[in-house]
Parts: structure tokens; sequence; C-alpha cells
DNA sequence: AGGTTATAAATGTATATACATTCTAGTTGG
DNA sequence: CCAACTAGAATGTATATACATTTATAACCT
């Protein structure tokens, strides 16, 4: 026989459900054999035959209300998701990564730094702009702000082999991150940083990402890609 | 006494689990007490104590093994995803919105167009061209080629109150959706299509999809949006 | 005829029990 | 000292039972 592992019961019950719900023999709205009739016709116990439907109406498939019984549910058309992926992370994993600093000072917040961070006007702010690069290709810029409160010492890294979203990870890891998405024509000094001609190939994707810790803000960054290099597609 | 609702004993262990976890008392790693020990101490049979631990398992709060005992499982910091909705229904359900038809008809696939659609060379498609509005605002130029096979009335549509896409998820509803975001500059015609000058606005979202049914092809679209009316972000 | 009541069926909660499986730790024997 | 065995504890599966709650239907009475 082939794969002779013993299948617990509530499982064959589970299958058998499942087979006429993707077949299609139950369409939607289909009243499902009641947890007594499935315990006689599989000869277990009704705790077995209803262990089997509760999970299955966990998974989404079945939909089950007292006095009623148990019906097959209306699939849910899921919503298109994409991740919002590293891609630097992802050339560091894959070996020829590299990091340029263009810039890494602190700065006073103006009043529009001030509102996008939720500082203080005149408070300072540590600033630092990097370029990422993938085996000699620019994949990302990056300029992000950074709470000095919660990494005092950022100004002072390197930055050649931990990245700085590594690094804020490391000092202060984020329990919430905002991020949007937009395109963008790259603006000249991106545009040079990541060595892009003027013509079409400048529109990019630009991520903003707002990471928190205990609602204060640790840092905000902008994340701008050449648009052929940062594939955000649906997984499913 | 304010909520008098009386809560199932599981309820009432699961509670008191997840409130050692979320406050920090239980960090991530700890043994919780046993199935037996719950039962114990809340006086309850073994399985109730059983079933607080395996739904909050279900949860992903905690990881459950054989001869170990559960653990408080380590939180996934869940990536952001961002949900590709759709524009053009919302303004739909907004109400101003209004739809311009720029092509539509039939021609045959080339080699490209053939790639794409995973379709023979030659073979008729059925292609339309629209420009959506929000009050007078166009917010998305669309591009779809249509398998004939599958909507064998699409070219007679007027899409004057029913929108392409709702048109072609009532004819055939897709089980299948894949999507790819990237940034593109528009196109002259688009440009001309959207009312973009030609200046750094030009920059847009640009969201590819191919609907699926029954592993067969649907609809294959090219969604493009001006960059500052489309915004993606996080939800969470 | 119509409203009320009883009944039956379905899921929800809970208990007590039994045995199986997996892993740790301690004990024992060489 | 190390290997093998063993006992205990933990979760996994399964059963039989009891009662509660919700719902629809059928019977009943006015």
């Amino acid at each position: 026989m082939i794969n002779a592992i013993k299948l617990p019961q509530f499982e064959v019950i589970k299958q058998y459900v499942r087979g006429h719900i993707k077949s299609g023999h139950w369409p939607v709205g289909t009243r499902t054999p009641s947890e007594n009739e499935l315990s006689a016709s599989f000869s277990v116990s009704r705790m077995t035959a209803r262990r089997a439907l509760q999970e299955l109406a966990q998974e989404g498939l079945l939909t089950r209300a007292p006095g009623l019984g148990s019906f097959v549910a209306q699939p849910v058309a899921a919503q298109p998701t994409i991740e919002l992926y590293n891609i630097v992370a992802l050339a560091q994993l894959e070996g020829a990564y590299s990091c340029q600093v263009l810039d890494l000072e602190q700065i006073p917040a103006d009043a529009k730094l001030a509102h996008l961070l939720s500082f203080e006007v005149d408070q300072p702010v540590y600033r630092g702009i990097f370029v990422h690069f993938d085996r000699d290709k620019a994949v990302q810029w990056q300029q992000v702000f950074v709470n000095p409160e919660v990494a005092p010492a950022f100004l002072k890294q390197k930055f050649v082999k931990v990245v700085p979203d590594e690094y804020l990870e490391w000092i202060a890891p984020s329990d919430q991150v905002d991020s949007q998405v937009s395109a963008v024509l790259a603006k000249p000094s991106q545009r040079r940083a990541l060595g892009l001609t003027e013509d079409s190939h400048s529109a990019c994707l630009q991520v903003t990402r707002r990471c928190k810790r205990h609602s204060s803000l640790v840092s905000f960054s902008t994340l701008v890609h050449p648009a052929n290099l940062y594939p955000l597609e649906t997984t499913s």
C-alpha cells in the first residue's frame, strides 16, 4: 500500500466533506450532514464528527448555526495583496551586497519634517542617505530620518556590514510599521545615485515607511527603487 | 453587574493565558501550565482546558508539542502588506463615477500578446481601453484584453452603468487573480487620456492583472493610476 | 384562521475516561 | 562511564454521556 500512514478519523471525515465541496457536488448553501448523521455513517462518536465540521468551519469552508446545521460557505474572493519585502535584506542574503553612505549628519527639523515625524521644529534629527547595491547594480536609494533619543549612536555607525534598517531593528525593534507605495519621477540627485538616465527609466517606485516603537517614532524612511528592479507581485 | 453575560469556561482560561502573555509576564518561550495543571486550577475537565490551549495555538499565540508542553510563541513580525483595492469600485460607491470608452474592438494576437495571454498567435482577442473618472477627475486608465471564448458579448457592452471589471466578474467570476505593481512614465496617449501635464506628475503606478477561471485566462488588464491619486498604504 | 405551545433536531458547552504517542530525565546494568 | 531501559508527563485521538441553546415545524386550542 502506498501512503499507509493511518489517518485520524476526523481527518477522514474532513476529506470526505471537503471532497464533496471542492468537486461541486455540494454547491454553496448546501446543508452538510449533521454531526449525528456523520457520526452514524462513519461509526464514530459525535465529538469526532463535530471536530471535523468545526475545523472545516474554521478554514472557512463551512458556516455553522445552532438549530440549523452546517452549510457550504460562500468562498471569499481573497483580496489581492502584495507583500512589501525588503530588497536590501534579500540582496544581503544572496551575498553580493554593498552599501554607499552619501550623507550622515544631524540636522534641525524644519516645519515639514517636524510634521512628518511628529517632532518639534528645530528639534535635532539624524539623517542618513544611502544607496544599496546588488552586484554593482543600484537597487535602492534610501533617505532615513532617525529619532536621536532612540538611536543616539546612529551617526557613529559605518554601515559596511550592518544595514541601517538592520541596525535600527537591532537597537529598537519596531512594533508598528506603516508603509505607503507611490510612483515618483527620480529627482536629479537620486537619478545620479541610482545611475539612471533621464529618459523613461527614471520612473521609480517609492515606499515611505514609518517605524514606531511603543507609539513613539523610531525612523522615517523614503525608499526609491528603479521600477524595473522592484517587482511587487501577488504571491497566491 | 456590568456585562453579566456568562462566559464559557474555556474562554475564561483563554483570557487568563492571553493576559499573562500580552502583559509580558510570560515572555516568548515560556512554558504555559499544562492541560492537567489548568484543569486542576480552574476545576474543569482536561478537555475544556485543552480546548483553551488549542484555540490559542490556532491563533498563533502558543506552540504545542507532544511530550513537551505548550509554549508562548514568537510573535510573527507581520510582513507589511498592502491591499490592491479597486479604485474604480470605490468611486462607483461614492456616486460620482463615469467611464469613457476609448477603444473597443477585436484584434488578432501578435507574438507579444499571445505570450502574455497564453494564446496562439493571430487568435482573435477583444481589446478595450477605458478611462475611469471620479468627479471629472481621471483616476485610472485601463487597457484590458479579454478572452472571446469566455465573454463573447464583451464588445457589445456599453459600459455606462456596468464597469468592464464588473461585467467580466459577472460573466466569469475569476478564481485566481495575479497582480503586479510597478512605476511607469505615462505614455503620451495615456497622459492625454488622464489629463496629465508632461512634467513630474506623469509618474504613474501601473498594476497589471491576470484574471483566471478554471486555469484558463479570462482577462489581462493594465491599470495606470496617476501616482498621487492611488494611495497604497498598509492598513494595520 | 391565527396565535400559542410542544417537539424534534441541530449546534454549543462540559465532563469523565481511555489509550496512544512523544519527549525528558532518571535509573539501572554492563 | 556510557548505553539501554524505564517511568513519568505532556499532548493527540477517541468515546459515551449530559445538558443548554437555538431554530423550524407540527400540533393544539381558542
